[in-house]
DNA sequence: GTAATATATAACTATATGATAATATAGTAA
DNA sequence: TTACTATATTATCATATAGTTATATATTAC
């Protein structure tokens, strides 16, 4: 296994690690909507704000959600709009991931 | 959220958790090419035997790899032999899962 | 300026996960 | 039977993650 395979391995992993969690599936699910600011999340989740915001983060960490701040509020989106779910969509995210901060660097 | 998304997204987070390890990613893009024993992972991930041993159970926890004993060897492949990746699968493992197991009863 | 609202962050506790080493189980071979 | 090999499991420790509460920041309205 290269340096390469693993580095990506790591990239790839941490998509799926911000995947594997319930309420962050259930945001996504909501998201597939159309872009939400946490107050609209926190009353369909019905979830703590600051639970909200954590989950949110790391999300965004991982390159599936992207924040966008009008006035007080915060709208949270998709990254790439998926219409079935995201489940199609890794690789484009770490692809839009690896372009935006050119975090691998392949010689 | 109804009840029956709570424990879809649960079954679902449960695959991608089990995605979200690189060593993990790692014995997957090995299967690809087919079966292998832990043996054959051991030598080419370059990686303890214990180790590897616990991340098999959890992918064959979560649906993604099944295990078949032949004499002295385990030997592990994919449940859905995915050809660009395991990426496009999830629904189809999950669908997989609940068929097995009946583990989602909706009413 | 103050008050109110929206979101993020910090600090804390509980639980989960990961790596390693040691041990257990099971199959094979002598 | 014993010895050997392949794999699984257990125990331990270190670290990561999740949820909660309190606090900080930032925007708007007054």
């Amino acid at each position: 296994m290269s340096t390469w395979e693993n580095r990506l391995n790591q990239e790839r992993a941490t998509v799926f690690k911000a995947l594997g969690h319930p309420l962050r599936l259930a945001i996504l699910d909501e998201l597939q909507n159309g872009e939400c600011c946490v107050q609209d999340l926190m009353q369909h989740l019905n979830c703590e704000q600051s639970n909200l915001s954590r989950h949110l983060a790391v999300l965004k960490q991982a390159g599936i959600v992207e924040a966008k701040k009008q006035g007080m509020f915060v709208y949270y989106s998709l990254t790439i709009p998926c219409i079935n779910g995201f489940f199609n969509c890794v690789n484009q995210v770490l692809t839009k991931k690896i372009e935006a901060h050119t975090v691998i660097n392949e010689p």
